[in-house]
DNA sequence: TGTACATCAGTGAACGCGCGTTCACTGATGTAC
DNA sequence: TGTACATCAGTGAACGCGCGTTCACTGATGTAC
């Protein structure tokens, strides 16, 4: 942008800053090292002063990719006024896997490059994120009663898969052409098998 | 392999076998025009005298991947000898689940290759494909009054949803690492919650 | 305060890669008379 | 049964693409004395 044209000053995190914007666009396959260089207007090399290899710049960027998720999530949870705690649980649980499908849909990019294998960096695990946060709703659904803690195990990465193909089948998979309409009916019949998959009492 | 030299006489076949070979063993992507011809043992350009391009060889690729898959299924559902027919249609359900994910991690390059987007050649719906067999297990859930017909809309997508990321989870994503152990267990509680789910009395 | 010098952060040219696709072509096949 | 000829199915060379990565380099910076 300006700056001391030799010695950048900033260069790492302007790699960052525009291959993410990079991978916004076209996912983690639209992120070329040379491509990002040039938009920041330096050499396609100078690259390698920062990060020992492309996959190091795509890494650092799919975790950033994984926090904007998070923190997707993690503002639609604080719009959940519901008082009633069972209620509330559930109400959670929702938003929670809408606001992970939302973001798959409206970033199909970002989403992608979050979710691509292959780089260390993201671990994805513990640290807070969005599988974190889920294990917490699940949490909040046991001490509430909804959840008995015998049927706990797992019921994560069930929760998990759900969200995760129902995104997945409709951004690149067979559902990418279902309409609106059939996409809400669906989520909402979703939430509603898990809700009665999960709880002991019916209806 | 032999033939008459010049005219192979088969090559569109021996393309689209040697294309299939290419794509279990490293997904859709390690299907290079180039390198198919190479092993048929064809000049590079013959394939354009039977496909248009790539794309199209790899669309009937896919279309051979997802036959493969919903071969796998019907094999696993011969399988269900339970006779009691609620009990049977569940038990359906889950082999026909298992299979669907079984695939997905025996055969990682073909389960990418069917689902690879972008393709025409296969629209994946109502022929007869795994989608179809899962609605038809649905609708033996019905029938058989373990799914309530008002209950029924959407409920393909949400299994299909379930077993898909898993499946995508496992494979690609975060979950990669998991042990058999654990896979295993999240997939008998997965059709525990899905079970409970779609019915209307509880356990 | 001035200068020497190590270190750091960039540059520019080049390598090697394998791909998809197109062009003008030639060898083989089969059919009509 | 023989031959002419259209059609079909391959070939070989070439184009253009953009990439990741490495090499030897040079210009800028800051610190020690």
């Amino acid at each position: 942008m300006s700056t001391t044209a030799y010695h950048h000053g900033n260069l790492r995190a302007a790699l960052v800053e525009t291959g993410f914007a990079m991978a916004r666009e076209s996912g983690p396959d639209g992120v070329a090292l040379r491509e990002v260089a040039r938009r920041v207007g330096v050499s396609h090399n100078a690259a390698y002063r920062h990060f020992a290899d492309r996959d190091q710049l795509l890494a650092e960027i799919a975790v950033r990719a994984m926090d904007l998720l998070t923190e997707a999530m993690e503002d639609r949870l604080a719009l959940v006024t519901e008082e009633e705690p069972v209620a509330r649980a559930q109400a959670r649980l929702r938003e929670c896997g809408r606001a992970y499908v939302a973001f798959a849909l409206d970033e199909p990019g970002l989403f992608r490059t979050a979710f691509t294998s292959h780089l260390d960096g993201a671990d994805n695990e513990g640290d807070g994120g969005p599988y974190a946060i889920l294990n917490q709703i699940l949490d909040e659904l046991v001490e509430v009663g909804h959840l008995a803690v015998t049927r706990r195990p797992n019921a994560d990465v069930v929760c998990w898969a759900g969200v995760h193909g129902f995104a997945v089948l409709h951004l690149d998979g067979p559902l990418r052409l279902a309409s609106e309409e059939e996409r809400e009916a669906s989520i909402v019949r979703f939430f509603d098998i898990v809700q009665r998959g999960l709880g002991g009492a019916v209806g």
